[in-house]
DNA sequence: GATGAATGAGCATTCATTCAT
DNA sequence: CATGAATGAATGCTCATTCAT
């Protein structure tokens, strides 16, 4: 059909990007195993043969896509934990918030899926993931829950690890749910409204009792 | 040749069974696609021709594990949920204790976590799965929601799904967990002090002001 | 064209020894690395897939060619030369005898010529050569020039191994002329000829001088 | 970025050769299915494109090697046999002498290896060696024993062709010997020994009886 | 001339599925 | 019923060759 030759664009700097959006799309529609190498190459506009000129192998490109995305999303939370204001229930607000967007967008949500549902060929990603994301993760939410409590916001936590996992549950829930039943559903999930009602409850539960001021 | 007579049981009823339970061993370990037909006739100690007098195909097998593994499950939960005693408290106490010992069974947890992974190839699958597993588990959740609002012991919830979603939250993030990072993790993630934690805060949060006032 | 699916014939024990003989052909025609899995699944009347059964790769295809073929051929040689009546002279042209044989056979040739092309491809297909046919042909020959002087039939010879070596000369360069040239010549060339006349000039240069003195 | 400026000498006229030397190195080095273009053109500094100004085709590489190479060889060996002094056994030697030189050197060798290895795929190839190379060996050989029996030095020797066959043998299994077994030997052929021994023998079984003459 | 990014036909290998026994 | 040898479409990857710069 296409029979023109197809300007064979010289572009050697944008490609390997161009080429992970596609791998992207790709591996969200039809998960890792399912999706050729083909696929890719055609969703990218280039022959097969091209794509090898970039990733050594299709195990190669999944393992890129996870470190080139999910790396530099990690360092802005955890500078925007840093620089926030004020007290840590105004921090934990604002992450949720900032999670929020994440979740709104189908393609970043689908990394973390993409991850989990191919940790067990990928034990390596797995790990890669389990340290530079979840781990930096946690962190930074348990460095929240000490604050917290040491500025008397938050009552005593005895355990902090399980605060945090906590905390997360409903966010990963709402990434799974966006990426697995978003797109068979009639009724989009509130994203918005959930994680707000989540941060009402949660800091209810942990917040120090306020002015339970006895008087003299 | 045939060394042990393997007496060639007779066992046609039991077979699909054995089959399902070798498929589900080798589903969790390898996933769906790194699965081969093989491996699960291996498994199950039959020919891989016989595979084929029970099944149709490799997805079909997929689809009945599913059918076949959750929908008792949830019979259970949708049960124990009517006949508990008293409070919509002590229920949702109680369904968080039963989910905590579905999530300490790997083979239990791998099935939704499979649904996850393959919802993109299996669009049957994840309706099925939303409709008789999510929606059936919502319903539950939402109604007890509702009763213990109607009965005073909650205060007024405005919206019950988002309720039951965050009720859920952290039980989806532990299975996610266990599937996913258990094998590799050095201290295991305590199940039950989370989902009693949980219990306790969520609960906290929602449940109506207790000595409200009291007049003298 | 071949419509009717081919009876899909059960034969086990026998398609081993087919596919190598399958192979063999297609290598002797074309050389190793020319040669597709195709052509040679064709040539033995069997699906691609059906070589994977036998044989787990290309490779393997070609060491089980090398280890099959050679070795009863060596061992045949081993045998006949110590049975072998009498004087190592006469022992030396039996065994010129049935190389000539091996010679006129194109197929037995072949294979070390495939050998040594893919030397440097198979280095442990090298080795093997080197040690399970080489080494045992030079030990053999070695043998027996060490007898033939050693009982006088022959003068003495300083380095029994380049004896040997200057014997196998003209055997190897006629393999190699089988192989190589035979099929484009017009005049082919006669072994057994030159592997006679071999044998006398050889053997005239090393016999012991005859009338040895003896004074009038 | 092109840190050394690499002067790209303009020397079209050289190159050629060049590209033919790095061939020569790849193919002796993996063979020629194994090598690719791209090795040759590192090898040689140049570009994968910039091969094809030069030569066609990965075949014209080989031809173009084989031709090049072994051609002037067989010159110069033609024009020494002429000049050579006095007797057909001087000359002889001086040839094995000369042989043993050029099968000191491990590329030159390697391309008559390369013939022989590829013939099957390249049959014009074959045929060129065989008359290029062969045919004029063949005959300068068979001259210098044709001489030698007309001169009386040697005995009437009955088939030449068979003849030269003889006495190239040995040159032959060194060569191949050379290529093949040599990088894995531990201990090295001792190829003059093994040619200069080759002499002996061989004239001793040519020469016509000395000075057998008995005087009445 | 020289380059090297791009191409796509080609090949080894895998595996779900079939069917003669 | 059960088997497992046979099948062949499908897929990841390679590499000779082209051509815009």
């Amino acid at each position: 059909m296409n029979d023109l030759p197809r300007p064979r664009t010289r572009r050697k700097d944008t490609r390997p990007a161009e080429l992970l959006a596609a791998a992207l799309d790709c591996f969200v529609e039809k998960g890792f195993a399912a999706t050729r190498m083909e696929d890719i190459a055609r969703r990218a506009g280039v022959a097969k043969g091209t794509f090898y000129l970039y990733f050594p192998s299709k195990d190669a490109v999944f393992e890129a896509l996870v470190r080139e995305t999910l790396l530099p999303r990690i360092a802005t939370l955890e500078q925007s934990a840093t620089m926030a204001g004020l007290g840590a229930e105004a921090k934990l607000r604002a992450i949720l918030a900032m999670l929020g967007q994440v979740l709104a967008d189908p393609k970043l949500v689908a990394i973390p899926k993409l991850v989990l549902a191919e940790a067990g060929n990928f034990p390596d990603m797995a790990r890669f993931y389990r340290q530079e994301v979840i781990a930096r993760g946690q962190a930074l939410l348990n460095g929240l829950f000490r604050e917290g409590v040491e500025k008397g916001e938050f009552r005593p936590l005895p355990d902090l690890d399980i605060m945090t996992r906590l905390f997360m549950g409903p966010v990963v829930l709402t990434a799974l749910w966006q990426t697995t039943f978003a797109p068979v559903e009639q009724t989009p999930m509130p994203i918005d409204r959930v994680l707000s009602t989540h941060a009402d409850l949660f800091l209810t539960a942990i917040k120090a009792p306020t002015g339970t001021g006895g008087a003299p």
